[in-house]
DNA sequence: AATAATGTTCGTAATTTTGCGAACATTAAA
DNA sequence: TTTAATGTTCGCAAAATTACGAACATTATT
């Protein structure tokens, strides 16, 4: 059995969404996010009690797994949901709910 | 800016959910418990490809979460949904999506 | 009592995550 | 051309996660 391949892409996914979301400042940007549609990094930056380089770590995070993406509006970085891999996370949390 | 209480309850929780479940095993396993509304840790030790005292972890973090609950019939283990609270999970995730 | 079946816990190691400050890059403004 | 504003990246350290085999605990069976 080939350890490598034994999860389906789907399993995997979810995983990856999951662990994306599984640190309060991270659930916290992307419900500020949703709330506004977008925001900036300095926006965060005022609001969380972390550094802006701890943050800008956060937001890499987001944006690896795909929830998120950045327009440079220079000199600012414009945050905004990234819609098409949130509709797919949304449909594979609500596939493992069976909902 | 007191850093220990800065988040929610919910999004505390929510990370945390998201955390219980942010590596495929765990997702399988999730899934597999949901498809047959219980399972022995045997079931699960045949079929990936993991060692058992891996697994076990794995089962004893998403006890942690409170996801599963384990039900000694002994010498077996039956593992469950702990559905109180997967409906809460399953209710965070639903207002994080705004659904 | 000895053996088998089922899992957990312990000890260990490798890797990843989290967090910070300092240094850096980029562009706007003085 | 400085200086300011906005973020990222680097280097480091502490903590958590992941994984395994060996040892252990519990109960059923022989």
């Amino acid at each position: 059995m080939n350890k490598n391949n034994f999860f389906t892409e789907e399993q995997n996914q979810k995983a990856k969404f999951f662990k994306a979301l599984a640190h309060p400042v991270r659930v916290f940007i992307i419900e500020f996010i949703s709330n506004q549609s977008c925001c900036y990094s300095g926006d965060l930056s005022n609001i969380l009690p972390i550094s802006k380089s701890t943050l800008s770590q956060h937001l890499k995070e987001l944006k690896n797994a795909g929830l998120i993406q950045g327009e440079i509006k220079t000199p600012k970085i414009k945050y905004c949901l990234n819609v098409e891999n949130w509709l797919l996370a949304q449909k594979l949390f609500k596939n493992l709910f069976k909902i």
